[in-house]
DNA sequence: CTGAAAGCGCTTACAG
DNA sequence: CTGAAAGCGCTTACAG
């Protein structure tokens, strides 16, 4: 009983049918399966009349180019990959439709996948995109050793980093200024007039949390303020934890008087809890928030461009397929302090 | 000169190599093919020491095995397509990762694409996916005839729609009840003592706005309100349009005191001219949104959730690529509404 | 202008 | 336990 699934298949009613092949719209217009080939890629040297038949064969059979076959034969699979931490958080939203945008351009499909902040999920994510032969990898790390990159690298694979550097290999990176940036908004509060300063981030094995706290310290160093001990809290940025850390820093017989926040979970955590407060705290927050204009005070934000992000290093994937291309690279995109109210708050104790 | 240009891909120092391949594996084991493709796919039915030496052999190589060659000796492609208007849009965000948990449970993976409202891009789009081959698609409808689909869904693509309807076939559907929604919504604000409320929503030809509009109709009905002309306004959400419309409805001898906005873009845009506006103006909008209860006065919305219909289309789809699903159907989530202010405004004139 | 043969890298269906 | 042959649906490199 040879091959009874296959027939199962084309039972009517059936929902799975087979699809017509180059060979079944080759045999139907009375031609070469090569013939059919240049039709349906628009290929010069056929005779009009030719055309003419296969293109009504196509359409009978309903006939549609089966790419991954197409894929195997022809090397490049016109598709790139997108690894980061989590579609449903702002941040990662426009960051993947500015990829696809320039994927589109190149014809190229985007997969996407999140790595819920999980190293071995990256990891997995990673390799699956490469076992399908993407062209390229746009990766945002979840991990702090990329290793495991490094023979699909070589085997040709694009890599470009964005977000947070690779680890433990040399690859391309696209990453906002976010020692600069956390510099910049704590040296806002300082300006106006705070000198107990709390700073709520994410883990620090994450690379921008680790920036950003630097560059907190670094302004506190400028002004010539030491940091208490109590004053910084890293960790998940689950609203519970963020919760304790800011209500821990706002108590006690010399609590802060300004908090910054570390990326846009623990600002909106932060609002929530300041927004429920006794006394007025300012507030600046790193990443810009929808509606933050509309908060009262608004809220003074440092912002980074999500999309310039991801169309940087989506840009610089299709250039190392190119092949113009050479040494990897780090590119650092500046920051940008917009003041709207809650980091001019003056301290009020 | 046969291959050059294969070659010149195994230059030293060209960026591209070839990758190792099954039979290179065999051959540095001493093995035939199919023992390692055991070896590789954990077949039983190999010697620890056959099996050791394949191993060996793997890790020296670098191996990967190539899924899309695996794939089209399979017939499944283990890859689901998902098109949607705009990934940058904070609703579709959590709804794109919520399949993508539901593909990940199925190993499957997931390609995104963006349609921006476009029917031409939306159809262009979902046959590229077809061609790829993805075992099934779900679409976010930017068009209103999806008769294109049908070679690819009777070729067993299996298909469901979510968010809206699909146009002129006979499809699974997941979407959320707009038309009770914002008739709750307009009843609350009626209840609330309004009687010129205004409607600002997405262009008519998108379901969710005509079917929001309908039921904004059949709440003023209820109440023996006739609408007038002027309070009602469909278009893009662009927030220009958006503003004017607004301006307008809020102008004039007998302005509305209450509006009703289609969705998130609308609301938002909205809520700005609200917060510029001399007299207050209740508001509700479809669609929650972050930081909407840290607003003054705090947001009431008609909220569904994006997450479910994106996790319960992705369910779906399986379930047909299981063979477990039977007829079309339309499956509709309810809405609810969250009172938080703004929604409970007494009309001002 | 047209097409037969070989091959992309796997899996399937055998046979030993 | 192991492997040679055929085939998935295309494209490549030819030859006529």
């Amino acid at each position: 009983m040879p091959d009874t699934s296959r027939r199962a298949d084309r039972l009517p009613g059936s929902r799975y049918g087979t699809r017509p092949t180059m060979k079944d719209v080759a045999a139907r217009a009375g031609v070469g399966l090569k013939t059919v080939s240049r039709v349906v890629n628009g290929e010069p040297g056929v005779t009009p009349d030719t055309e003419r038949r296969v293109q009504e064969a196509i359409d009978a059979l309903g006939f549609r180019r089966n790419d991954s076959a197409r894929v195997l034969r022809k090397g490049r699979t016109a598709s790139i990959g997108l690894v980061l931490e989590d579609l449903a958080d702002p941040f990662y939203g426009p960051l993947s439709r500015a990829v696809e945008e320039v994927a589109r351009a190149h014809g190229a499909l985007l997969i996407n996948g999140s790595s819920a902040e999980d190293p071995e999920r990256e990891q997995e994510l990673a390799l699956a995109l490469c076992a399908r032969r993407v062209d390229g990898l746009v990766v945002i790390p979840a991990g702090d050793d990329h290793r495991y990159l490094e023979p699909e690298i070589r085997a040709g694979v694009a890599t470009v980093f964005v977000d947070r550097p690779a680890g433990k290999i040399d690859a391309d990176v696209v990453l906002s200024d976010s020692y600069g940036g956390a510099r910049d908004g704590v040296a806002h509060l300082i300006g106006h007039g705070h000198r107990r300063i709390g700073f709520i981030g994410d883990m620090p094995r994450i690379h921008t949390a680790a920036e950003r706290l630097r560059g907190y310290r670094a302004a506190m160093e400028d002004a010539g303020i030491s940091v208490e001990p109590a004053w910084t809290s890293l960790g998940v940025t689950d609203p519970e934890r963020v919760r304790r850390a800011a209500e821990e820093m706002l108590s006690g017989p010399a609590p802060v008087t300004a908090i910054f926040a570390g990326n846009n979970r623990v600002t909106v955590t932060v609002i929530r809890v300041l927004a429920a407060f006794s006394r007025p705290v300012a507030l600046v927050g790193f990443d810009d928030i929808e509606l933050a204009d509309l908060l009262h005070p608004g809220l003074t934000v440092v912002a980074q461009d999500a999309a310039l992000l991801g169309r940087t290093a989506a840009e610089r994937l299709f250039r190392q397929l190119d092949g113009t291309l050479l040494a990897p690279e780090r590119i650092e995109l500046p920051t940008r302090l917009v003041t709207r109210g809650s980091g001019e708050l003056p301290p009020s104790q």
